[in-house]
DNA sequence: CCCCATTAGTTGGTCGGCCAAGGTAAAATC
DNA sequence: GATTTTACCTTGGCCGACCAACTAATGGGG
């Protein structure tokens, strides 16, 4: 930081100062430790045949039961486009099946297939390998302490979307900090 | 976890077991602190005419200089066709410049132009505002403490990634872990 | 009762990101 | 020196994810 130092360099002298790309920052550690953790989640779930993200998708089908999309996509906290075209993609693969709701003609019941309902042992057991890959190497008071961190990590990062976005916090799942 | 007692439930019964979407994982609080963590640095850069990621190709490309493409592919760790294309959009939004290699004629040399070096300054700054909201809320020592616990987790996803995929470490920023 | 604001979902577009396959050039091997 | 192998990059395809704009239905206030 202190970027004042640097004021519009040439590209030659865009060089002279290293800028701190590969240390400090917990930023880029986030980023880093996200993307693997992402190719790590993907690997694992390929063999089950689902991408990465519809996992998410459809544990929280499997608890929930039938629900309003509506309710589905404040849980998982993402955008509602991208929530309906991964369920239209997961209906198309047969994990899910969608019906008007018959109190609300604009509204759609999502839940889960039978068929379905083999793969959620699977996808747990996924999990929990995903779960401990990652943990590999720290001990227990680490684990809890890196735990601890993030859900305070989060609530900052929550907050921060919150004042930008002006709508309420995104993540909706409603975890250790809610905001 | 423990999903030897779930075993192919029906549909009804896939709600029985809450199945720990929200709390415990380690895994979910990652992922949703990278989301969120994405958006904000989104909306900071969006300011700057540019889109998340970018910056981070173009924060190396500012320390580096005139680059070979491959070393510049494996310094961010990202896929080849991903920077490949990435290059493109920002070759054709005037950040960078390529031209071939002359020692060698199937490579390229990538380097920012004069341009984009006001932008520079810019980014620095978006990068500290981006940290400062992230560790919001958290003192110094776990700031410190989170650094160091993200350090580890991207050691062990990254010899897990290696395990998998049979190459060295993606992640080829020699951070704190060489792996 | 009608109009209007709100809510529910969808579509289109763009980007980051991965994989798989391909084409060309350099390097290694024979 | 010719052939195989390897490296460098590109293209196409797909998916997750965002935003913006749109349709359609609900519900509240004048």
């Amino acid at each position: 930081m202190t970027p004042e130092t640097a004021q519009t360099r040439t590209p030659a002298q865009c060089a002279a100062v290293p800028s701190a790309v590969l240390d400090g920052p917990v930023s880029h550690a986030i980023s880093r430790v996200s993307r693997l953790h992402r190719i790590v989640a993907g690997r694992l779930l390929r063999d089950l045949g689902l991408h990465p993200g519809q996992e998410f998708l459809m544990m929280h089908l499997w608890d929930s039961g039938a629900v309003r999309q509506s309710e589905l996509i404040k849980a998982v906290g993402l955008d509602p486009s991208t929530v309906t075209k991964m369920l239209q993609r997961l209906e198309q693969s047969g994990h899910v099946r969608r019906r008007p709701d018959p109190a609300d003609r604009r509204a759609s019941l999502v839940e889960v297939t039978e068929a379905s309902c083999g793969l959620f042992t699977e996808v747990s057991r996924a999990w929990g390998e995903l779960e401990r890959q990652t943990l590999d190497g720290l001990d227990d008071a680490e684990r809890a302490e890196l735990g601890r961190l993030l859900g305070k990590v989060e609530g900052s990062l929550c907050t921060a979307v919150a004042r930008g976005g002006d709508a309420e916090c995104t993540t909706a799942l409603k975890g250790p900090i809610d905001c």
